[in-house]
DNA sequence: CATCAAGGCCAC
DNA sequence: GTGGCCTTGATG
């Protein structure tokens, strides 16, 4: 098989995948390197805060960190062979041929969306569904973990995202009978009316959010514009995270004048956030959020410039907000 | 018979 | 120990 035209990555080193090895694809080292520490009952220490950084550079200066990224990414110790039998398949075979079957299914998809720019292919659907907007499993989680007081009540206050979905769904449909244009609407249009929707929902959920509702008006006015992007980006990637479990739509999308052309800083964000449920952690991707803020801003702004985009809407007056304010 | 992931081999 | 390449063998 080959795996070098998708840009599959080895989730625990980055370097080239060679196959489904253990449960996933990764790259032959750390398939080796899996096998070798499995059988031998390998133990390792590491000399540092056990959270040294794995990549293709630097994997084997700590195998103990190594070892718990391979646990980590969802290497499995029961594909390991106790008898040491050679060939033949295993249970995880048809797990291999359906997460292969889907990778391809999406890849085409994607394929077929971004080869035909100007067909008259409607792509609304496609990337309602693709960002996730679509309808809402368990996102919770199967196990309840012990949530502070106050985050229970900030959740209580949270909008019906029934709701919000059939609010943005109908904005949509409202958005396809309106365009003008030849041909179905674009891309970038699409995307705006999600971004336009998406913000008028958070807005709503924060003006009557427990604590926030307590502020003066004008306090909260200041808040919201200084980051109403940031807000935006974290729904967003939350909706990855929590929905999708790959990115692939960013991958290929790499929107060629969007912001952060190829934005990988946003997918790597998603995708490593997969696993991070911690505060700390989420502080860490704050940062890079805000970065990515920034480029979305400048996006929007250099699209309201040329006039592509409608003066009236909710997200250029935040931009307008924002710039003349600082 | 082709596939392809699991184990084996062995220069480095 | 590492990792590229080889051999094996159940599955469809
Ligand atoms: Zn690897
Ligand atoms: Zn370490």
């Amino acid at each position: 098989m080959d795996y070098t035209s998708s840009e599959e990555l080895c989730p625990v080193c980055g370097d080239r995948v060679s196959g489904y090895h253990y449960g996933l694809l990764t790259c032959e080292s750390c398939k080796g390197f899996f096998k070798r520490t499995v059988q031998n009952n390998k133990g390792y220490v590491c000399v540092e805060n056990q959270k040294c950084r794995i990549d293709k550079a630097q994997r084997k200066r700590c195998p103990f960190c190594r070892f718990q990224k391979c646990l980590k990414v969802g290497m499995r110790l029961d594909a390991v062979r106790a008898n040491r039998m050679r060939g033949g398949r295993n249970k995880f075979g048809p797990m291999y041929k359906r997460d292969r079957a889907l990778k391809q299914q999406r890849k085409a998809q994607a394929e077929a969306l971004l080869a035909s720019p100007r067909e008259p292919t409607d792509s609304t659907d496609y990337v309602y569904s693709e960002l996730h907007y679509g309808p809402l499993g368990d996102c919770r989680g199967p196990g309840q973990p012990r949530v502070p007081l106050f985050v229970l009540e900030l959740v209580r206050c949270d909008p019906d995202e029934k709701v919000v979905q059939s609010k943005i769904r109908q904005s949509l449909q409202q958005h396809k009978l309106q365009w003008k244009k030849p041909g179905s609407p674009s891309l970038f249009s699409i995307m705006f009316v999600l971004a336009e929707q998406t913000l008028l929902s958070i807005i709503e959920w924060a003006r009557t959010s427990v604590f926030f509702r307590q502020l003066q008006v004008s306090d909260q006015m200041t808040l919201l514009h200084n980051c109403w992007s940031e807000l935006l980006l974290l729904d967003l990637i939350s909706r990855q995270v929590l929905k999708g479990k790959e990115g692939h739509f960013f991958s290929s999308l790499d929107m060629k004048d969007g912001p952060g052309a190829g934005s990988g800083a946003l997918l790597e964000c998603a995708l490593s956030s997969q696993y991070m449920g911690r505060f700390t952690q989420l502080l860490q991707c704050m940062s890079e959020i805000h970065f990515m803020s920034t480029l979305v801003e400048d996006y929007l702004w250099s699209k309201h410039e040329s006039g592509e985009v409608l003066c009236n809407s909710l997200l250029i007056e935040m931009l307008h907000a924002k710039r003349s304010g600082i």
